[in-house]
DNA sequence: AGGCCTAAGTTCCTTAACGGAACGCACCGT
DNA sequence: ACGGTGCGTTCCGTTAAGGAACTTAGGCCT
C-alpha cells in the first residue's frame, strides 16, 4: 500500500510490511481483536477516512487477514472478521504494545492491561526461543540466508 | 511521518507505529540489527529513496531509537547505531518475521534462517505470557483500561 | 405512501509525502 | 589538480492521504 513495493524483497519483515505495514492496518486488526467489526465502528474509532477505511479492508480482505462475513441477510450487511492468519497477526500485537508500554507509557502508565484468561493473571507478552524457552534479544541471534533466499538485497 | 498524527492515542499500538510504523523504519532497524550501519549501505540495501532516508534517520534518531555515532573524525564521518530502546524493538521484528515466514514465505522456504547464540539451535520467535509462560494467543486475553487510559478513542 | 434512519461505501478536491535523478561539499589519496 | 567516497540536499513530477459531501439500499414509523 506505499509507493515502494516489498512483496518481492527475500525478508519476512518486508513481506508482512507489504501486507499490514501501512500504519493504519495494525489497529484496524487491533479493533478486529477486541470485537470492532463494523465499518462505522472502525471509522468512529480510529477517526480515519472512510475512503482509506476501505481501502485498506478491501486489501486485508485480499490477503486473508480479514474475512468478510454477512450478519444480516435483510437488509443485507456485513462485517470483518479476523482469519486464523489475522488472528496470529494479532498476536504479534501484544508483543509491540508491551514495547510500546515500556518505553512511550510515560508516567500514566499503560493505556491498556491485558488478563490472560488461560492463566488468569494480569501479563505482558514476552519474545522467546521456540527452541530454548529464554528470552531471544537481536544481540543474541545470527542470521543466515535461508531456502527462499535468492534475491536478497542486504 | 504519516498524515495523521498517532502519538497522542492512548494505545501503546499506535504511540509504537508513531515512532516506526512508517513501511521503511522497521527495514532500517532490520538492517541496523545485522550490523548496517552507514547512510549508503542503508540506501544500497533497500533501494530507498536518500531523500526519505536521510528523514527517517533524523527520525529514528530523535526517537532514540538509533544514535548518531562518530567512526572517523577525520574525514568527519558517523554512522547509526541501535540504542537499548532501539534493539528491544528489534526483538519484535523477530516475531514479525516469525509470522512473515510462516505466512508469506510459500514453497521456498523462509528468506532468513535465525540461530540462538544463546543455545545454539536454529529456531524462530514465540510470543508468551510473562506470567505463564504459555503461548499467548489474541482470543485468550481479555484488553481493559490501564491508568494511562484517559483519552481512549475505542 | 412519504419521510427519516442506518450501514456501507463513493466521489471530489486539496495538500502532503514519496521516488528519482541531479547536484553539493568536505575530505582524502596520488 | 583530479577523481573518488560518504553523506547528504534540491528540484520536480506522481501518488496517496484527509476531509466533507453525496449515494445507494433497505427498514421503520406514522
Amino acid at each position: 500500500m506505499q509507493r515502494t513495493d516489498f512483496s518481492d524483497m527475500a525478508c519476512s519483515i518486508a513481506r508482512t510490511l507489504h501486507i499490514a505495514g501501512e500504519p493504519w492496518s495494525p489497529l484496524i486488526i487491533r479493533n478486529a481483536m477486541v470485537g470492532i467489526t463494523r465499518f462505522d465502528d472502525h471509522q468512529r474509532a480510529l477517526g480515519i477516512s472512510r475512503k482509506v477505511l476501505t481501502q485498506r479492508l478491501d486489501w486485508l480482505v485480499e490477503n486473508d487477514i480479514l474475512e468478510r462475513r454477512a450478519y444480516s441477510e435483510h437488509p443485507p450487511r456485513h462485517d470483518y472478521a479476523l482469519t486464523p492468519k489475522g488472528r496470529e497477526l494479532s498476536d504479534v500485537l501484544f508483543a509491540i504494545s508491551a514495547w510500546g508500554d515500556r518505553w512511550t507509557a510515560g508516567d500514566a502508565g499503560a493505556p491498556a492491561l491485558f488478563r490472560h484468561k488461560t492463566c488468569g493473571e494480569l501479563t505482558h507478552a514476552e519474545i522467546r526461543c521456540a527452541e530454548c524457552g529464554e528470552l531471544l534479544h537481536s544481540q543474541d541471534v545470527e542470521v543466515t540466508p535461508g531456502p527462499g533466499a535468492e534475491p536478497l538485497p542486504a
